[in-house]
DNA sequence: TCCATAGTTCGATGAATATCTAAGTGTCGC
DNA sequence: GCGACACTTAGATATTCATCGAACTATGGA
């Protein structure tokens, strides 16, 4: 009866509201100053302090000092990537936080992930880039064809910064508004970064809202559109 | 900030050590009364009764009654998927139960995910239909081939019984233990029922190990690999 | 050197809830 | 109808643990 991993402590981890709230707030892959996230949490400095320390020793969380402060960040990919599928089952079982508020379209449309870009607007770059073979799916594995080694150069991005780096090159990952895959790794990072370059979408202040001007988004649409 | 599902509430369901036992007693498939997840909690009854009266709050769990019995079983393929998502992360987090017991082994090689095979086995089935091109991948969708259809239909599956259930025909499933997709849907419980009618291996009384005989084995690689 | 800011540690308080005992409801078999 | 079994509800207890105030450490700037 006792067998496999622990998923009770995993659960109360992630179970307390004041956990969630900072979880949720690390999902937009920004690192973030404890202070920061008591404020995000709604709960004083010392509560944040002490369940920091709880999420760090669960490994669901690391941080780097940096002068007198401590940027917080989860500890990898996987760790988003099941937040995102809890708050998908979490989503279909109504288990919603309040009423869906003003946010939550924009939410569904364009948000970050981590560190990729989720919503209707990613899962709409995943499968532009699978119809044009830019991508090939093989078993969990995603590769990058030379189709679309050119397609990204173009884009903009260096794929030489890519080897030097020790992740992924191409992830998926599941989204919980849509049900649908998009792209996360290495390229997955890149592509958002290159789109904040572009100047074609921002960031909103204090969440994980990624607001594309009109003509970002046309500009996007025109750059992937077979 | 309080934007998205809620995933606090989610958190805390699992989190309690006994609803997680009860959770991972019900990832074997088999709908069990409220004594039998009494007893593989580890709790009375009545709390017992307590439990699943939240977990079914939260729509993680059906019960259907029959005569003075309910069976309870997971609401549905998402749940266990997240569920074994979590047995994921808690596992490579070091988050285990215990240290690893004489049956985690034969849990790696073959165990029951809610309803089809998980484990190396599972993993090694996937495989080998993707090589023989039975299956394709498509985004999120598995598809089977003409190809896919003679073989199952060799296997002794009846796929006019599939398109009369409302379940998918395909569907991926992450492993916690090889981190590899294994197959779900209507078409992964069929191979599994198949498996068991032929006799290859049985369900361990009490566990999600599913147990091959020697010829089990011999015969199942012989007819999958290429 | 002195103060301000960022964060941790300690100890006390209080609220949530898992758990049990005991009693109640419903269903089956005789 | 009666007793046995399966399960639920009610109420009381106890424990866990989140939270905050206060004191302490550490870093940075003037």
């Amino acid at each position: 009866m006792k067998e496999g991993p622990d998923i009770s402590l995993l659960g109360s981890l992630i179970g307390d509201p004041a956990r969630a709230n900072i979880l949720t707030a690390l999902m937009s892959g920004k690192a973030l100053t404890a202070s920061e996230l008591a404020l995000e949490a709604g709960v004083t400095l010392q509560t944040t302090s002490a369940h920091l320390k709880k999420l760090e020793g669960g490994n669901l969380l690391r941080h780097r000092k940096q002068g007198r402060h401590r940027y917080f960040a989860l500890a990898d990919e996987e760790v988003g990537s099941v937040l995102e599928a809890m708050m998908g089952l979490a989503a279909n079982r109504g288990l919603l936080r309040t009423r869906t508020g003003p946010k939550d379209e924009a939410l569904r449309k364009a948000r970050v992930c981590y560190n990729h870009l989720a919503g209707d607007l990613g899962v709409y770059l995943y499968d532009r880039l699978i119809d044009r073979e830019c991508l090939i799916e093989r078993d969990e594995e995603i590769v990058l064809t030379p189709i679309g080694k050119g397609f990204v150069a173009k884009f903009g991005i260096d794929l030489a910064a890519a080897t030097k780096s020790k992740r992924p090159l191409c992830k998926s990952c599941l989204d919980w508004s849509s049900r649908r895959t998009h792209l996360a790794g290495w390229l997955g990072t890149a592509l958002l970064e290159q789109i904040y370059h572009k100047g074609w979408a921002s960031r909103e202040e204090g969440s994980r809202v990624v607001r594309f001007t009109p003509s970002g988004e046309q500009n996007l649409r025109g750059c992937f559109d077979a």
